[in-house]
DNA sequence: TTTTTAGTACGAAAAAAATCGTATGAATAT
DNA sequence: ATATTCATACGATTTTTTTCGTACTAAAAA
């Protein structure tokens, strides 16, 4: 299948993800908070993403309840390689730095992060 | 000022920024390479990101040679920020070990991650 | 029962991006 | 001098994405 969202198609994704399932109102309230704009907007949107597989959803309840159809990891996996090439000419370790100098993370992230990279590095010997 | 170039353009400015400048032509054959497109095409698409000043340009002879308008660690800088948001919930730390996992780095290429992440631990302490 | 309140469906318009054809002119080759 | 080649400009079309109004219906409230 081809994982493609839109920008905003992302953003809906997003909040399903993290709530596992809502319905068209829950998910517009809340992406009302940081963007101006219309409910039959959000229905749409939604409709639209039920139609590419992006959603389902349950129709036994007048109000419908979404969930994904797509998975987390695997839609992160595709879009970051993507957006690694784009921007980034393909190069993670560049992506890595800039991303670690940036998003400030906690110390105990940091070391989450470094516990991986040893994990990695025996791999390669 | 607002830096979003889109996908399409975001293609012609790596080849831009690896360049360093270019004609046309010579843009538009790397782009060929990996993308069927045609020729005018890629011009007018190049002559939009000029006026809103993705591209600039020296017009002296009559190929134009086009360069960067905007800067590329800047660039990344913002798009990256954009795109932990909307695809990693802001999580920087997940993206940072998604893309480690399939990036495959070299044993340099972690030495030198481990290093940066010295820096940063030691500024926090 | 009647009215009001959610909810969906759907068409269509608006906006944004991408593509391409044609006109035109300057260099170059014949 | 003429023809050919290669470049730009530019308008127009197509495609994709986003947004929203209107119609219709089920459920809930009055």
């Amino acid at each position: 299948m081809k994982i493609k969202p839109t920008e905003s198609e992302l953003e809906i994704l997003q909040i399903i993800w993290q709530k596992g399932e809502a319905s068209v109102r829950e998910v517009h309230e809340q992406l009302a908070e940081s963007k101006d704009t219309g409910y039959t907007t959000t229905l749409k949107q939604m409709q639209i993403m039920h139609t590419k597989g992006l959603l389902v959803r349950n129709e036994e309840s007048r109000t419908h309840i979404y969930s994904a159809g797509i998975d987390e990891q695997d839609t992160q996996r595709h879009l970051l390689r993507n957006f690694v090439s784009t921007t980034f000419g393909g190069s993670s370790k560049n992506l890595v730095m800039q991303a670690l100098g940036q998003g400030t993370p906690s110390k105990e992230e940091l070391t989450e992060i470094r516990a991986f990279l040893d994990q990695l590095e025996n791999k390669k010997s």
